[in-house]
DNA sequence: AATGAATGAGTGTTCATTCAT
DNA sequence: TATGAATGAACACTCATTCAT
């Protein structure tokens, strides 16, 4: 899919996101983290646009690949539920830069077509959830007084912010077991 | 505090970042819509960093009396953990483009003087909603399997989740309604 | 209409393509002969299109009020005739750089909208022309066998050819001389 | 001469530099009309002044090739005259783009060489036509108003004129129609 | 004969800021 | 209080060309 070179930027460019925010993200300092000259990054994407656009396509593609997985090997939606989350911890523990990268709509903004992507992802993300709660309620499980809706606004609410905090306090607790509490105080709502 | 020409630079500044992004918060745009030329508005602020700064001031001191307020008329946690929420729907009804200015820390990433006040003012209404629930667990009014810094990712992440979503949608929805279901909801976890 | 500084900044940008080409009229040259910063332009002129915009309209104007004047003083149309010519090389004698940048279409070609100026400034001109011969027809002055069309041709086509040439020799021979010889034998066509 | 390749180079140039100008005749642009990559040209031509140089050395023989043929097969300068005018107007409807690439002095303004070899190429073709009209002088057939250089001023631009309008009005009209009226309007002056 | 990768120099343009008035 | 003019530094991107393969 992505030639070796064409990683290595879109990584260097995660990263330089993450540490120093879009206005840091230029090609200048993306060629001196690379090791190569700032034309020698247009060989390689032929715009920043499209380098952007390729950090969307690849995150893409790993949640979609996952959930994949996660929707074969389990039964029970809550398990589901907990294996998605998971997944998501473990995809921040790899690749810390990613949480500002996928959080930061306005990264975005100024691009229709991007943040277009970005929404995309997310409703992906959302209408999954639903459907796990969709057929909980269904069986019967799911008590009266939860609205599902508002669950999700929960769910990714707060693992949005657990994720933001943990960057912010430079990566200094556990994200996998702080989220696992969480986890379970948001399987509790809906038990 | 400010004069009215630094006010109106303020506010412009907020709706600017807020349609634009901090990339187009620039001197040249922000002196578009203030109305004067560029050099004009550095008789008012020294510098962008001054402006952006003004922008937290503003910010910290609305929240700071506004809480004076609400602590001062009710007596009951779960009263003030209400009236708090509804502070809050009511100033982004009032400015929106406060959602984007205000939960946007990586505006700020670059400034550390400026990251590091953003944090104040979260760790600052954060402390506001623990000493809210502390005040129930001593009266035995919360519920054993509550932890406190969860309901706190719960209930930020989903306000702030809930106000993004709703800037997202253009505003097509009546957030203080949608708010006060959230509420409700978040209420139900401590209940 | 422009600024002394706008005035400065068209003389030397016909100067630079008249010397260098298109190809030599860029920003960084035409800087160093105004004797400003690359920035200081864009505060006379919003791009380059604009300055290539103001050449032509300074130039259409200068065309424009010319050709007022020699239509109101003359009466007979072989002295409008020559009035018009004779200004055109007094026009080229005056600012012989000029005769690049009018007579080089291609350098407007990238441009639609500049490109169009030209060709109207050109059919301006033809129509006046054709204005003379028809009246000239309508009074039986004009012999049967010429061609007014034909005849343009000539005349524009000799005129530019002769400017073109006056050019390539470094100036080095009396362009109104020979433009009245050239002009004499293009009456005896007509007579 | 030139291989299949470097034919192949040239013309595409030519065609390039006809739609584009100079400034579209990229070696970026060359291969992708060429259909090779970008280092591949490199392997034909050494240096993008090579192509130029080639264009106009492709162009010198076809003419010295032509005028061979015409000053071999006619003997009164009258029909000599008339037989050149006709090669070039064939040459022109054969190959269109080569209208732009010779006319333009200006393409190679900034190569000393170059502007050098289309100058001669030019003073080939006068010093052709001077050489009828001093055969009619000599032979009393030439009216003594006519002024030799005068005549070749008029001639050669009209023509260019004549072939500039064609390709500006996209090819709209019969080339060798409008030139052949063009011709005799040019024959009466020296009948 | 051809190319993928690379680059130094340059393109037009925007940035936050300063200075003289 | 305001501005017109200016600038050094940076911006995304393109240029003709080279080199290893």
């Amino acid at each position: 899919m992505f030639s070796d070179r064409q990683q290595q930027i879109i990584d260097e460019s995660i990263k330089l996101i993450d540490t120093k925010g879009i206005q840091g993200f230029t090609i200048k300092n993306l060629s001196k983290k690379v090791g190569i000259s700032e034309p020698g990054i247009y060989r390689h994407f032929e715009s920043k646009f499209a380098i952007l656009s390729a950090i969307l396509d690849s995150f893409k593609r790993d949640i979609f690949e996952n959930q994949a997985l996660s929707l074969n090997n389990a039964n029970d939606p809550l398990e589901k539920l907990k294996t998605f989350a998971n997944k998501i911890f473990e995809i921040f523990v790899h690749n810390p830069a990613l949480i500002t990268v996928i959080f930061s709509e306005e990264i975005y903004m100024n691009e229709k077509q991007l943040s277009y992507r970005v929404k995309e992802i997310q409703t992906f993300n959302e209408n999954l959830i639903a459907s796990f709660l969709i057929e909980l309620r269904r069986d019967k499980k799911l008590p009266d007084h939860v609205n599902i809706d508002t669950f999700i606004l929960m769910f990714f609410g707060s693992i949005r912010l657990l994720a933001k905090k943990w960057k912010m306090s430079d990566y200094s607790f556990d994200i996998k077991a702080r989220g696992n509490e969480l986890l379970s105080s948001l399987l509790d709502i809906i038990k």
